[in-house]
RNA sequence: GAGGCUGUAGCUCAGUCGGUAGAGCAACGGACUUUUAAUCCGUAGGUCCUGGGUUCGAGUCCCAGCAGCCUCACCA
């Protein structure tokens, strides 16, 4: 095994009197940082019989782990990363002394170590840490990937994620975007006065959206619960208290199929503002995102697989019908004409509302069509059992969604508040429908808050996930998500 | 939930017609004081995903299961 090999150096380096698991190293460096110091280095004008030229460079300290290793004899060049960056280290035994020299001995790729020395460049001009003093900071018992191709196994990566992290090419760097990009969201939300708030996870009600909740129950209380499913219906009370701009950004669960662009429990952002209506949250919305590709040093222009998205301000902005008309050449007010679409494409339409039959051509056969940015506003109203009507046009919804490479990345309403109304389309919903179908679940207590008055007000909800995605380039959510649902991993037996 | 593809050394992958297991990297031993996926010589390393079946003989063919990926369904 190759366990043994460093089971044994381990054990040498315990015989040099060294812990092999290390400790507290202060003051050393981020490797980004001292590769930023190179133009400290200086070169002394070349002497007379000298063949390379005398170079000063700054004193470095800088810790991290060991991925790359070429031994010449007398003299090691090793590869360090830290989550900042690489650099090389050259270790020559008669520039660090015997001691230092016999722990070089026992280093393996994976270990991490520690380096005291003088930050140069070699002959071919690589910039190097030329080291001084080594510390052993902890041994790796186990073999790192191979050096070239890293893992490439999804599973692999899936399951541990920390070898994909410290070893895979640009892996700890895109999860480290996806937390700049999380903290943007909260620094554009807080500069646009919002405050950050923490609902319930746990629900007796699963509201605010259309999806089969994950069940639980409590012991004590001896009460069925769900993990929510959305964050809409606790902020709105929220707005009803008075926090006049409120948002959460946190996980919810769905009990649904796995895909590229799904997992069970994702990361969502919903922001309210009181007094504002969808336009408001049409504006935050571009700019949350505009905010974010600034955060992770992006231009306007991601690369998405073959194609590119083109952030550029302003993003597009079309209503449903127009793009409806434009995508299937049937007017969507001829509910006759409609419905011969959805049977031509193999919808089951039978008993269903003629919005519902709209909205499900919508999904097959524009949805995936808009590359986007694009804002599809103002839905049929029959689909959208929280939002507001539109002035005047009872039938329309004041409500938008941003898609993106055929994906829905946001989705906002002017909120719903008169709670006669709301009430009505939570039993009218719900007729004829599986509840857990229906986004309209009957929630008395939110009916109760709208009664004491809810301000009229915008509401929006980010996928972070897919957000990440875009931003990032990556094709599938499971590149974006640290540890993705997998199913049991089969005990090795033996 | 349905269909398709995949599963071989620590990692990345070959493995022909069914004939008894291969490479590179990593590891171990040796050479090398400016290397860059270092190089060179040598050594070792296998529950071929699991369980059945066919066969004189199975990594290879058949059946079942497990896991991953893709597509579809559900959904964001």
């Amino acid at each position: 095994m190759h366990e043994a090999s460093r089971r044994a150096k381990l054990r040498k380096i315990q015989e040099l009197g060294i812990d092999p698991w290390g400790s507290r190293f202060d003051d050393h460096a981020r490797i980004a940082d001292i590769r930023a110091r190179e133009g400290e280095i200086t070169v002394e004008p070349l002497a007379e019989g000298q063949r390379e030229p005398h170079q000063n460079g700054p004193k470095v300290r800088a810790a991290g782990r060991i991925v790359l290793q070429r031994k010449k004899g007398k003299l090691i060049f090793l590869d360090i990363r830290d989550w900042t960056g690489q650099i090389q280290l050259f270790v020559g035994r008669g520039q660090v002394g015997e001691e230092n020299w016999a722990l070089a001995e026992c280093l393996d790729l994976g270990d991490l170590v520690g380096v005291d020395g003088e930050l140069k460049r070699t002959k071919t001009g690589e910039l190097t840490i030329f080291v001084e003093k080594l510390h052993f900071l902890t041994k790796s018992i186990e073999t790192p990937p191979e050096k070239h191709h890293g893992l490439t196994d999804p599973e692999l990566r899936q399951r541990m994620r920390y070898i994909d992290l410290a070893y895979t090419e640009g892996v700890l760097p895109k999860f480290l975007d996806r937390t700049k990009i999380v903290a943007s969201v909260r620094r554009t939300l807080a500069a646009s006065g919002y405050v950050e708030v923490e609902g319930p996870t746990l629900h007796a009600i699963a509201g605010g959206a259309a999806a089969r909740p994950f069940k639980t129950h409590h012991n004590a209380l001896d009460m069925p619960l769900f993990m929510r499913i959305a964050l809409e219906l606790h902020l709105k009370r929220l707005l009803v208290g008075g926090m006049e701009r409120v948002y959460e950004l946190g996980r919810v669960y769905r009990n649904e199929g796995i895909s590229p662009r799904h997992n069970p429990e994702f990361t969502m952002l919903e922001a309210y503002q009181a007094y504002g209506d969808y336009g408001t949250m049409m504006d935050l919305t571009e700019r949350i995102i505009l905010d974010a590709l600034d955060a992770i040093g992006a231009g306007r222009q991601i690369t998405w697989g073959e194609r590119t998205i083109d952030f550029t301000s302003p993003f597009a902005r079309k209503t449903y019908d127009e793009l409806f008309a434009e995508h299937t050449g049937v007017s969507p007010d001829d509910a006759a004409a409609v419905k011969k679409l959805a049977d031509g494409i193999g919808l089951e339409t039978a008993g269903k509302h003629p919005d519902v039959i709209k909205s499900e051509v919508f999904e097959e056969r524009v949805e995936d069509a808009l590359v986007g940015p694009i804002f599809v506003i103002d839905y049929p109203a029959s689909i959208c059992p929280l939002t507001k009507r539109k002035q005047g046009s009872e039938h329309i919804a004041e409500r938008f969604e941003l898609f993106i490479q055929g994906m829905e990345l946001a989705n906002a309403y002017t909120e719903l508040n008169d709670p006669d109304l709301q009430e009505e389309l939570f039993r009218t919903q719900l007729q004829g429908q599986k509840e857990e179908d229906s986004m309209a679940k009957m929630d008395h207590d939110f009916i109760r808050a709208l009664r004491h008055g809810m301000p009229p007000a915008g509401g929006l909800g980010i996928g972070i996930d897919r957000l990440v995605m875009l931003l990032t380039g990556s094709q599938n959510i499971r590149e974006v998500i640290l540890f993705p649902l997998l199913r049991h991993e089969e005990p090795r037996r033996g």
